[in-house]
DNA sequence: AAACAGTATTAACAAATCATTAAGCGCTAG
DNA sequence: CTAGCGCTTAATGATTTGTTAATACTGTTT
């Protein structure tokens, strides 16, 4: 599942090295020259990530962006100015607009490459955010402290459902457990390693052993699936 | 821990001026007169840091820096122009050609070396930035702690997982027995040279053994698409 | 071709790490 | 005030991982 991308500016150039790069790097990549045409392909795509020419001939940027941010479907998009000027106050005025970033003419295409992936990581970091985590059969109610496995519902202890909501909340990578440690004992008190284990166990003892995998000398992850 | 930067003119007054301020400035600086040499340099070397002139007899900075881009080992190199010009037209091209950054001539050895440390430094973000390691049909998952082959994914035991990071780490560059034992086993024990045999051995019954080459009486490389 | 230096391979051993169980302690609800 | 729950630890057992030793191999030098 490749993320798109809208990309809008004026003039053609832009368009098409920006485009070349990011297409390069797997992206999909939609392109409009006006901010008309962008609304209109936003809403018919809505593109995980907009990047957005200030400076356009009609509707520029900054209304473009005003507009975009009215449309329910993309309230989950990211968007990004690009200008040409590196002034503050343009800066400031563009994220009021509900833009999340600014990129700064020249562009230089490695540097607009990486901070698009830092981006769209953090959108998607941002939806993980959520209070609910999902995998396979079960839910983790963050809100109501509880965990669901196959519509069952079950209680956990306070430290039990601390571990699990960390280790949910990214499915597939390692915690060590010095983070485990950081995390669920923030400084507070020191507990020896085999009181993580004793938890993990627990863990496992109610929603299955396949669930949290061991990595000896690394840590525990929660098993993606 | 030096960083090096590979320069390249045709004019040797300009490779001995920026040389020696590069060369001040505790960098290791090599240099190259023509595009073909820069290849050449660069596939040995794999510098951090190419600064390439535009114009040049034969091979023309555009078109390097296209050959350059095509070098597997050459990733995470950043790659910036030098040149006379400072017409939008030529900063274009040559960013598309996978530049990262424009000089203008007449050099400022100042601003040059202020230049410099920003690519630079925005190289190590970059680099820090991913924490996957793909080649070929491997993918290494930092975060994971796996590593995936055609889509199938292995376990990897601690050391071996990072005997085979720091391989893939730079590939094609060899790493010496000293190197590994200084990565792999920080100070704490000293280990025979057996056993960095025995990890290499199993690592390759997983992997294939085409993928880590040994270099008789110098260490071990991955090899590098 | 024999001696040599370096690497490969295998299996056996040692060490590290984790799992499991049971038990104790402290807090809180009833 | 005490039963019960949750948290932690200790003790022991199980498993995986790491290391070494012994031996075989490969290529190079004399």
């Amino acid at each position: 599942m490749k993320e798109k991308i809208l990309l809008v500016d004026d003039e053609q150039d832009i368009l098409d090295l920006i485009s070349y790069n990011l297409d390069r790097e797997g992206y999909e990549v939609r392109t409009a020259n006006s901010g008309t045409k962008a609304l209109e392909l936003a809403k018919a795509e809505s593109p995980d990530l907009i990047i957005l020419d200030v400076m356009m001939p009609e509707m520029d940027g900054m209304e473009t962006c005003y507009e975009l941010r009215k449309v329910d479907e993309l309230k989950n998009t990211v968007i990004t100015f690009l200008s040409a000027r590196a002034e503050d106050y343009s800066q400031i005025a563009g994220l009021d607009a509900g833009a999340d970033d600014y990129i700064t003419k020249p562009i230089k295409p490695r540097v607009l490459v990486s901070k698009v992936k830092a981006l769209l990581r953090r959108n998607v970091e941002i939806v993980d955010e959520s209070r609910n985590i999902e995998s396979g059969d079960l839910i983790l109610d963050r809100d109501k402290y509880v965990l669901s496995k196959a519509g069952e519902t079950i209680n956990l202890p306070k430290k039990e459902f601390e571990l699990l909501s960390l280790l949910m909340s990214k499915p597939g990578k390692v915690f060590t457990r010095e983070v485990i440690m950081d995390r669920l004992w923030e400084g507070e008190v020191i507990v020896g390693d085999r009181t993580i284990d004793v938890h993990i166990r627990k863990l496992r003892e109610k929603i299955g052993d396949e669930r949290i995998i061991t990595i000896k000398g690394v840590g525990y992850k929660f098993r993606a699936e």
